[in-house]
DNA sequence: TTGGAATGTCAACAACACTGACATATACTG
DNA sequence: CAGTATATGTCAGTGTTGTTGACATTCCAA
């Protein structure tokens, strides 16, 4: 399981790509990448009262208008008492509104509100930025690769909640 | 800036990869990516009276032996209260030993016992694991983008840090 | 009408980050 | 040697984000 080749059982191809110390990197690469990429947004949201879990809802709520609680809750993997919270100051501050589901009254649909588009555009550019710069210094089969590895990282139902994220994209 | 089509003032070459679009699947695509990666050994430390921090501090003591504190707190970018109150713990339970330095008597090494070291490879493991299987579903040439990728996206004294770690490596 | 689903709220708590202030030991420098 | 700087540790307070558990409300569906 750890004995620094471990997958040189598999015979054939060049599987160098599979040692430990390969492995290392990429988890301490994945370590450092993140930090990165919430530095940018995380540094404006420190003046203002919200956190990484607002910028989250936002980004969420801005790329599928009109989601549900639940919808939404099943996306960002935390309990409802925890969005519930972020929702309820989003709400309060007026970036975002929920509205009661005309066919199941049970449900609250959630939009932005003109200044909580403006503040996800804000974070967005910041984020993309820094993304597009790293996307354009690695070029396009890099990107290619970088996909298909994060893809293949997640949990099978966080895949199916990304590609549905993708398909519903322009 | 957010136009839909940033790039395409770029002539010549095809920068259909550098859409926002493109980049708003990259931003989730790391989302997503980021929680299976901390999933398994979070599952791990649940039970046990130890977070990620201390996963994180445990990763970092592994891979360089006798690291001081100061060092360990550039990599970690957190504050030395934060840091010292995790190390505090680590060391009272017995996973870590802090040395005082011979040259410097001010600094302090940090070394993994037994235990420490035992626990270091449960989590590897665990992480290991998922990044492997991710690693040969893409195939080595995925690999090498994620890398790039990523290392595109650190701050640049992230990019030192992960090289000169990358370089100590096997 | 009863059961269950979706939502919201309250309370308590834990992990992990922060700031600010201060203490101690050691090292360097003029 | 005196003064300053560095490395580390600690205390106290605070904020964000997550958790559980309990409970109320509303509404759909069998």
């Amino acid at each position: 399981m750890s004995d620094g080749r471990s997958t040189s059982a598999y015979s054939g191809e060049n599987l160098l790509f599979l040692t430990d110390e390969q492995l290392r990197q990429g988890i301490e690469a994945m370590f450092f990448a993140y930090r990165g990429f919430t530095a940018d947004p995380d540094r404006i949201l420190a003046d203002m009262a919200y956190g990484r879990a607002h910028h989250r809802a936002i980004h969420f709520i801005h790329r599928a208008p009109g989601t549900t609680v639940n919808n939404l809750l099943n996306i960002l993997g935390v309990t409802k008492q925890s969005l519930n919270r972020v929702l309820r100051t989003l709400i309060a501050q007026g970036l975002v509104i929920s509205k009661v589901g005309k066919v199941d009254k049970r449900e609250r649909h959630l939009f932005l509100t003109d200044e909580g588009s403006r503040l996800e555009q804000t974070l967005s550019d910041a984020q993309r930025a820094r993304m597009r710069s790293a996307f354009r210094d690695a070029g396009p089969e890099a990107v290619a690769g970088f996909k298909t590895v994060l893809e293949a990282m997640m949990d099978t139902e966080m895949q199916r909640a990304y590609t549905r994220l993708k398909e519903s994209g322009a």
